[in-house]
DNA sequence: CTGAATCCGTGGCGATACTG
DNA sequence: CAGTATCGCCACGGATTCAG
């Protein structure tokens, strides 16, 4: 018998759950477009390829570093193809792939939804802060 | 004109585009389901309610603070419904609104792209990783 | 022009302890 | 049972600097 069941077991159960979670298909899709410069980034590649410096230009507020990484995590998922042209200044062309574009479809879905019921969001967050400050509200009904 | 134009330019397109950001609905879609613990919940009460307890056991991995923060969240966005019966231990319930219901069902819809694809983003990092310590593979064509 | 490397501040998250 | 409050860690992102 274990002397430590308690904390030990959670341990075990979270752990399983990381594992299952990492291996998740849709969890390793949520964690990639649910940054915020990638979301941008594709935004900024669907009419077409762009330089670096144009992506930097048109996204603004990213920094090199990010706009970098999340180029470089994109290409390695095959979402965004990267095109070296070797000149004097060299130049880099960054394109979206055909699953790239797949996957800008899922995100104009995810877009239709959330412009058609925002306003519900809206509505509900400004009903429950103002019930917050009212003592009856969030009482119960037996 | 101004004496610091490049850093300050920058800064202010910065702040634009944040404020975009703030306003952008799919934005604000994406901050809520990108959240870890707010998916598993979700998926936790597709099958009907749940209690606080309840979720606490299923989900398992999650922290006290998470699983009520996280809630919270989702009570304010009037995704899910907080039920409160005051008996002696007091008991709570979480279900799903309608709204968290259309949620679930883009998260369906993500979730079955994911599985179709997950393979070919696989394959590609797989692809990607080989090559970076290949040296020619990264040099472009002109 | 494109990118790599480094330092560093911020905040999110978990663990813990306490309450009604 | 269902939270709330507090603290510490550390990962993430920004700014800066160096390089090809």
């Amino acid at each position: 018998m274990a002397t430590q069941t308690a904390a030990q077991r959670r341990e075990a159960a979270k752990a399983a759950y990381d594992a299952f979670l990492a291996c998740c298909p849709a969890r390793q899709l949520l964690d990639t477009i649910s940054d915020k410069w990638v979301t941008l980034i594709l935004a900024a590649l669907s009419d077409g390829p762009k330089r670096y410096s144009e992506l930097s230009r048109i996204i603004a507020g990213v920094s090199q570093k990010m706009l970098t990484q999340s180029l470089r995590t994109l290409e390695r998922d095959g979402l965004v193809s990267r095109t070296v042209t070797p000149r004097v200044p060299v130049r880099v062309d960054y394109e979206l792939t055909t699953l790239g574009r797949g996957l800008q479809e899922i995100m104009g879905t995810m877009k239709r939804w959330a412009e058609r019921n925002i306003e519900e969001v809206h509505a509900a967050r400004a009903a429950y802060d103002t019930r917050e400050n009212s003592p009856a509200g969030r009482a119960a009904a037996g």
